[in-house]
DNA sequence: ACCCGCCCTTGACTATTGTCAAACGCCTGG
DNA sequence: CCAGGCGTTTGACAATAGTCAAGGGCGGGT
């Protein structure tokens, strides 16, 4: 693991908070490896033997319902730490991970890192503070599949990926639109108006290109809704 | 606090393994209060200064948009516990609280929980089995959001509500139907049309009394959905 | 006992989203 | 270069849920 895996690992909260000895002693013999996008990682109901850390490339936590159609909690990518609550409920995932992008990814093994929690009594407190996070992202998407339409959520969306929150942007959709679309809850073809509803908002498309003209706009629109929509076309 | 409240507190995961010492000495202080109908806890943004176990009654965790609707996250009842997850982040409280039945509570200062939990890891332990079984509901009700109509998150919740798990059940709805539509995601409106499509699967309703007569049939509609819906009167 | 207010229900209509099918473009492999 | 496949888009339609408005029932207060 060299010094650039380190760097990432260090944008994880759990880990942001340790010294770097403690930091090193946990990722000892946990070696990064590559998936190839598509590989799944752990099914619901498996036994929760460990966690990840993203160093590079994206990855699905979700669950597929007997009647075939999938929920997504959380798409997470470098820096972003996944698995960890199964540690400490029954000892199995509640849900599947995917990867979906080309990844690297670190494993932490479930058993030796709960021995640890139970002799370091910061590293529970960091735990305790990354799981804080997921529960809170949760929060989110329960608030926003409740009270948004659909394209409401599509900008929201967008402006978390933008990389100014003024002005305009160019961007590019990190991953496939089918997985957007599931991930905020709706299916493509719904994802696919959502683009052309925005249309009128100042947002454009072409392939996986994005351009905003004003994020402070979209950023309007995704919390009041269309306030002063605009006919689609022109 | 009598032995009543002590055994309802020990129904909490956070507080079931701990010993009666710990137990008592983390209750010190903290005297159980008569909170009535309506009353807040908390609002959405305040500093995080306790964290509640409901003895009795029922609350509400929830979110009001600026648009006014609200998104309602879990509805508390005794031998839980809520409001944890605020001690780990920027100490804010990420949504409010609210008493929806009159309750008794007992309120766990945040600045002793946090000492303490430096100080015995397996407290520390406890909590992330707390944590995890919320991130674990929200979760389910992000699944539930995403994958089933509202007729069927109607159906799960009373099979949940139902004190056994086969046959038939008569039960009554804890708190207001309004309350309830809110908790699953819809308008008091779509709420009676769900009882509505559900009389086809054989529940009946009178007020907040409840009556189900295949609790198997019920919950089988509550995962795949209409399978063999009858014409809605008779 | 009566009135009033609140909650819940119902109806009619609208908006949103899902479903199914077809077509398009892009990329890959032959 | 062409064929096939996949992901995306679009269209027509159906189903689901929200909106608005009216009415009913129950309980509390006078």
């Amino acid at each position: 693991m060299d010094s650039k895996d380190l760097e990432i690992v260090g944008r994880a909260p759990l880990f942001a908070g340790l010294s770097s000895e403690a930091r090193d002693s946990l990722l000892r013999g946990s070696a990064p490896r590559r998936y190839a996008k598509g590989q799944m990682l752990f099914e619901q109901g498996d036994d929760a033997s460990a966690f990840f850390i993203v160093l590079e490339g994206w990855v699905k936590v979700f669950r597929t319902s007997v009647s075939g159609d999938e929920a997504v909690f959380g798409v997470f990518t470098a820096g972003e730490t996944f698995g960890e609550a199964a540690m400490f409920i029954q000892g199995r995932y509640p849900a599947s991970a995917q990867v979906v992008e080309d990844a690297r990814l670190v494993a932490i093994h479930a058993d030796v890192f709960r021995e640890r929690l139970l002799r370091e009594p910061e590293l529970s407190f960091l735990m305790l503070g990354a799981m804080s996070r997921h529960l809170h992202s949760l929060v989110n998407q329960v608030e926003q599949l409740q009270t948004r339409s659909s394209a409401q959520r599509l900008a929201q969306f967008l402006v978390s990926l933008a990389p100014v929150t003024l002005g305009s942007a160019v961007l590019a959709l990190p991953y496939d639109k089918s997985l957007i679309a599931h991930r905020l809850g709706m299916k493509p073809e719904s994802l696919s108006r959502g683009f052309a509803r925005l249309r009128s908002q100042g947002v454009t498309t072409d392939g996986n290109r994005v351009v905003i003209a004003d994020i402070c706009a979209l950023r309007d629109y995704g919390e009041f809704g269309p306030l002063r929509e605009q006919v689609a076309d022109r």
